[in-house]
DNA sequence: TAACACCCTGTAGTCACTCCAGGGTCAAGC
DNA sequence: GCTTGACCCTGGAGTGACTACAGGGTGTTA
């Protein structure tokens, strides 16, 4: 089949395609007198096998590596493991920190509900004042240098608060 | 304070304080005789308010929007409660399509446990027969065309199994 | 004087695509 | 034969948010 037949069957796009291709995880096809590539049912098979481990979140470097243990059955399947362990850690990691993520956006918009002018606007307050908690450090430590710049907006935006 | 200083208080790499001065998300500082950046608190404040909105995992696109409405605190924010929204719910899909991640990858990672050769791999299998599964739209419809290069590694991987 | 930490600019690389320009190919309709 | 339009080709650039590096200058300490 021809590129475009490949996309519609895997619901890939044709760049993607072409991309895999230069990336080295697609092979080569045969082309066609006119230039065109073309696709028999292997090409399908490991696009689709790319395109499931995508959805997994696995890198393409990834996706490689276990497209040699598929091409090599007889190796030990210890790195496997490792592959999906690692995977599964990044993956709970990032779940981790999403869900606070949520958690700290939920409570900001909570700080504003009518409609009213930003500088009495309770998420950008919010937003000013934790910004300026968390640079704390360094107003706890090393005193400002000549600052001729000053007068913040900042500072005046989270003042308008009290 | 120089920017190796402004780094150190905020946590932030001097490489990406200077890529936020060139995408114009903090202002050219005053200069030295000597050319070095000279940074006062007011960019330690834009910087932390920066990092944070980043933490939160806001564009930086929308973290400029944000920035405006700190400088023109009298425009309506209703602009800003529809920019939290829309993060609020870009997080919420990610969330949910990254719980279905962990679901997936934790039944994945089940499928393998003692040691033995990729070729037996229940995840490898797994990851095979799932994207042959999903690529079965084109099984059931369009017949395979004339493809010499078939005798796939993944069918032979999948039929293993059995 | 040398070593070393720090700073400068400008450019290129990362990941996984996505888009585009400028061209060739092919089947259907006039 | 000609045009239209769908499809294909290559090579290169753009995306976001950094990160790394080359090749140089500056400042302090030994």
């Amino acid at each position: 089949m021809r590129i475009g037949e490949l996309g519609q069957a895997t619901g890939v796009d044709i760049e993607t395609i072409r991309y895999y291709e230069k990336a080295g995880l697609l092979p080569e096809p045969a082309r066609r007198n006119n230039g065109y590539r073309a696709y028999g049912a292997s090409h399908l098979e490991r696009l689709a096998f790319i395109r499931h481990c995508r959805a997994l979140d696995i890198s393409l470097a990834d996706v490689k590596r276990l497209l040699e243990f598929v091409a090599h059955p007889e190796v030990d399947c210890g790195d496997i493991d490792c592959l999906i362990d690692a995977q599964l850690a990044r993956v709970r990691a990032r779940l981790e920190s999403m869900r606070a993520l949520e958690r700290q956006l939920s409570a900001l918009r909570s700080r504003c509900g009518a409609r009213h002018s930003a500088g009495d606007c309770g998420i950008l307050h919010e937003l000013v004042a934790a910004a300026h908690g968390e640079a704390c450090a360094y107003h706890r430590g090393v005193p400002p240098e000549q600052d001729k710049t000053a007068t913040s907006d900042m500072a005046s935006a989270g003042r308008r608060k009290a």
